[in-house]
DNA sequence: TTGAAAGCGCTAACAT
DNA sequence: ATGTTAGCGCTTTCAA
């Protein structure tokens, strides 16, 4: 690949303000001892020519890295793409640069990305997404993120809670319980349950979740049909065709995202199964689109584009003694999605 | 923000291997000059020592930046998450990075993330989404491209066509027209079309799409009732609101992209307008979620991700003597949103 | 073919 | 409060 041209230096602005290099470069960072009135003039001409330092020859210096890498599972699956939009606002604000990266869920190209962003020297790293529920895997990942750490590197995570970082905690437990408590209310009792991989954190809080409600209510989670596919819409279309034809009886399906939410919905529709008159359905996440589908989806609302910014907020502070943990909350979010179980009187 | 910790060096590299470190260097670039046996004696070395170079270093000494700049009006938008999703999946096979920036739809803004980006010494620049019908707001982001691709920057744009670059180009008058016969096709000539700002190239071109169906039939798009508001799902509430008090026998609204239409759809939901029995409905990108709306919406198809893909291809190839065109094709995708006008008998 | 040395543009000691 | 200077790790002339 070719490099661009070279540009304005900061000798440059140095010069044209009447100072040295040196104090440009204290003006320019805001660091103390310069005068106010030599900091201004210097920022001033520095504006006036459009000066930008060179991010290279700045960090490479010693200075602060002022990229931000983030590594989501894909860019393109609505729940990480308002998630990155809120990471990105408050990156632009700051006049940081964002770094994506996909992991695809794959735990050891999630671990590739981390020393490809390490090795670029992004000064902030944030993953998004749910970690693994096998320790091992989560291991190799935790160890790399320390040595980062250790060398002045800010860690954020957002879903996961094994990595030894600042996190961004969803609540995905009593997000469960609450869409199961809602289906409980409405007379549900043969309910089924499309999740993720088995192997993902977030699909095994948002059971726990589900579990504690049925609990609640005399049920067990063990005697429900849990199907688990891919954590995606498709996932979502065979997990359904699999309970309509093992568990014809049932009346709700709880679906662990919306993604998948989407595709429990389109399989209905194809088999010509009315909702909610037949069959209610929830999500989990509350992606924008979700009030539109047909019908509109009762879902557990997480407020995505803000989990994205606290997750830049909590990586932009010093780090704590402890990693900070800050929780979501969530709101359940009733739409026509849901309804009494067939046959309640209510 | 602070600064990762040092790691091994290229001169580390060097000593281990016996050599200087100008062939290290050359050794690890590939580059002539080293003898067949020391070079793959350094590479070996490299390698057994997890050895990486460190880019900024090496860009600030005049290296090739491998990371890739690319500017989308707001990755939460779908149409934009799904070109960034191709852009990502090939920049990752390439084992590049990508810096995203947001234009907003904003030029000034838009041109602030070019100048950041050339700063940041991107080796590429990808520009996704409409240009500005007035020439002189695109001069300006023409005339800094033009500098960085002078200096050997790389540039592709995705829906542009004036910013002397290779390009993506969308079929975005093709497709206008083709979305515009179908509903005429089924009868309706009482036809509202609702746009975003009238300054984005997208929206003239489709425009010009629809009104060239028009004239085919005898039309004239000065007929219609055209209202332009923002190019995103509540500029399409807002419009349709308009439509309905304004010309309440409108049975067909063209709307210029998906997101628009996902608005108008809701606001004929909250005013009970039955679609496709009173009111037809088109969109234009078919993003993921339009087969999921209610009713699955009839529009015309973009291959985004391959577009983001195709986009980042030409970027990687040497510039061509002229910039290089790909149109990308379209598809109409005929679904439930559409229907006979009313009173027709077909 | 190889090595020595001069920067790339900036920050951060160290002087003044 | 300001200036001088030594690197940061690499690529790239220029010599050998």
């Amino acid at each position: 690949m070719p490099k661009p041209g070279p540009g304005l230096r900061l000798i440059d602005v140095a010069h044209r303000a009447g100072v040295s290099l040196a104090t440009a470069s204290r003006a320019l960072a805001g660091r103390q001892g310069v005068s106010q009135e030599v900091a201004d003039r210097v920022r001033q001409v520095a504006d006036e020519l459009g000066y930008v330092a060179n991010p290279f020859a700045r960090t490479l210096a010693g200075g602060a890295s002022t990229t931000v890498g983030l590594i989501v599972h894909q860019v393109d699956d609505p729940y990480f793409a308002e998630i990155a939009g809120g990471v990105i606002g408050l990156a632009d604000e700051r006049r940081l640069l964002v770094q994506i990266c996909h992991s695809g869920r794959d735990p050891d190209h999630e671990l590739r990305q981390i020393r490809h962003l390490i090795a670029q020297r992004a000064g902030i790293i944030i993953i998004a997404g749910s970690g693994y529920h096998d320790p091992r895997v989560e291991a190799e990942a935790a160890a790399v993120l320390a040595g980062y750490q250790r060398g002045g590197g800010r860690v954020a995570v957002i879903g996961r809670h094994t990595l030894g970082a600042d996190a961004v905690l969803p609540d995905n437990e009593a997000g469960g319980h609450a869409v199961t408590a809602h289906l409980l209310g409405l007379g549900h009792r043969r309910i089924a349950v499309v999740a993720g991989a088995s192997g993902l954190n977030t699909v095994v809080d948002r059971l726990a979740g589900v579990a504690s409600a049925l609990r609640e209510h005399g049920l067990s989670l063990d005697d429900l049909p849990v199907v688990h596919t891919g954590f995606v819409r498709e996932g979502g279309r065979t997990a359904t065709e699999r309970i309509l034809a093992e568990h014809p009886s049932t009346t709700a399906i709880i679906a662990l995202n919306d993604a998948m939410a989407m595709g429990v919905l389109a399989m209905l529709r194809e088999r010509g199964i009315g909702v909610p008159s037949r069959m209610s359905v929830t999500g989990f996440d509350d992606v924008s689109v979700a009030a539109d589908l047909a019908p509109s989806l009762t879902t557990v609302r997480l407020p995505m584009t803000a989990m994205g910014r606290t997750a830049l907020e909590l990586a932009l502070q010093p780090p704590a003694a402890r990693p900070r943990r800050r929780p979501t909350g969530h709101q359940l979010i009733v739409r026509d999605s849901t309804g009494p179980a067939p046959g309640q009187s209510r």
